[in-house]
DNA sequence: TTTACATATGAACAATTATTCATATATTTA
DNA sequence: TAAATATATGAATAATTGTTCATATGTAAA
């Protein structure tokens, strides 16, 4: 993940902003860096299309790998990678049933979040 | 965005799929292709965390382009840029007095997906 | 109508990331 | 134990994207 190099001065506006003060207090009422990165992050899974329709997949129904591959059209294997991204951020879970692997949504959070996103682009 | 080139045919798991009649049913669940892909893309808006932190400045405060540059310790082309995206998504509206543009939250929506995505991370 | 200032934008570069391919691991069955 | 099947994973590649730099646009003041 890319993280900015912090500058020593912002040195936008040749140095003569408007709302000192303002400026000043707001610095003061943001969240912690950290927080603001792994928010970020967080999004981050959501932003792909192929991890996207896993979730959408795995909202209907409990699932293996390659039924997954399956249903989407796309290799056993991109799709074993994306589930390990969301697996690595709690969005999914897993249990193992013999050879097979089954995942599914790791809490209800998610069905709410990917709503909202639906309700915004449908405003 | 990257489309992702569709196969004519899935060769997962050596085309011995589990649940045939499962894959076809959930198929046909499935959102439209073009909802999931703005849906990939909205979220995308949300997986920067320049993007974040102007979010959250403007939660709490409206701001010109240069408070905003001098609040995150960025260059104003920077912040430029980032607003521009975040206007075409709809989250960002702007005002202009005089030479200073002033730029806000254009709803209450997201503060709600953010707030969804602190709880999420702070589980 | 110049000059200064606030913001926007195009091109280039650096960094990130999703998929593919080859192969490894784990479990079951013969 | 060997063979088959389901899933995972590392490396390479192609595509996307955020920032910088230089410059353009638009507004106000001199």
């Amino acid at each position: 993940m890319k993280r900015d190099i912090q500058k020593e001065h912002a040195q936008s506006c040749d140095m003569l902003h408007h709302h000192d003060e303002l400026v000043e207090r707001v610095v003061h009422e943001m969240p912690p860096e950290e927080d603001l990165y792994d928010l970020a992050d967080f999004f981050k899974v959501f932003a792909d299309t192929t991890r996207i329709k896993i979730l959408y997949v795995l909202l209907k129904q409990e699932m293996c790998v390659c039924d997954i591959a399956q249903t989407l059209e796309m290799t056993q294997s991109a799709i074993s990678h994306q589930l390990r991204i969301l697996k690595q951020m709690d969005l999914v879970k897993n249990r193992r049933d013999g050879k097979i692997i089954y995942y599914s949504l790791a809490d209800n959070h998610i069905v709410s979040i990917l709503s909202q996103g639906m309700d915004h682009i449908n405003e």
